[in-house]
DNA sequence: TTTAATGCAAATACTTTGCAGGAAA
DNA sequence: TTTCCTGCAAAGTATTTGCATTAAA
């Protein structure tokens, strides 16, 4: 693994979850990184085929890459004022293994995440 | 609903899966339909917001739309071949009342989705 | 020196928006 | 008229690619 992919490894670590090219880049650069967005989307793309990240699409179609095997949590969120809360997602890795297991799906993950109004609004 | 919604409409049907906004298009051409894209585009987010249809994300994050049925599903889908199986989503929606009800949410929905690799690849 | 990595700029593809003309109410 | 619908062209965004430069081996 190459010196940029190294550092793309760590950004997605310090982020803890998903992340996009776009993002990833964005907080190398804050960090003061001399690093080129192509370099960016050229080491996903190397950590991808070498199975060391994974990738999703967001609603908008922006792909968002983590770390396989990375503990992923879910998120509750205030469609009010955006409030955040992380959640346990326990029931939800059990069916999606079960739902996985009976249509012959393997090497699955999942998303899911939660909306509505919070206590103060 | 008007003109343009419609003939959108009949051509997913007329598909009977998933289309992107572009394939539709290209169908109505194909069929002497004098329609323009944005049209399509437009249409297809009109017929989103009225939950007439669905939309999901192809791999390469083109965006894909259906007919939906009016029970709320949730998607199990093949990251290689964007095969897609709807499943029975009720433990989910057990979990996000719970949580919810733990953090004083209300007035909640919900998005979850599996994606993994189905057996044929 | 020989090879691989880098990054700018241009190209590409999907999607949205501005705007002016046209249809419908 | 007034409002909505339409579609071209332009803009916007994420991503990839061509190519010349630079770093590494």
């Amino acid at each position: 693994m190459n010196k940029s992919a190294t550092k793309v490894l760590a950004t997605l670590e310090r982020v803890g979850g998903f992340a996009s090219a776009q993002e990833v880049f964005q907080k190398l650069e804050r960090d003061g990184d001399r690093i080129g967005l192509t370099t960016v989307y050229r080491a996903l793309q190397s950590l991808l085929s070498d199975k060391i990240v994974d990738v999703l699409r967001r609603e908008d179609g922006e792909a968002i890459y983590r770390l396989c095997g990375d503990q992923h949590h879910h998120h509750l969120v205030c469609k009010n004022c955006g409030d955040t809360v992380e959640i346990e997602g326990g029931a939800i890795e059990k069916w999606a293994k079960v739902m996985a297991e009976e249509h012959g799906f393997r090497d699955i993950g999942h998303t899911a995440e939660i909306f509505g109004l919070c206590s103060k609004c």
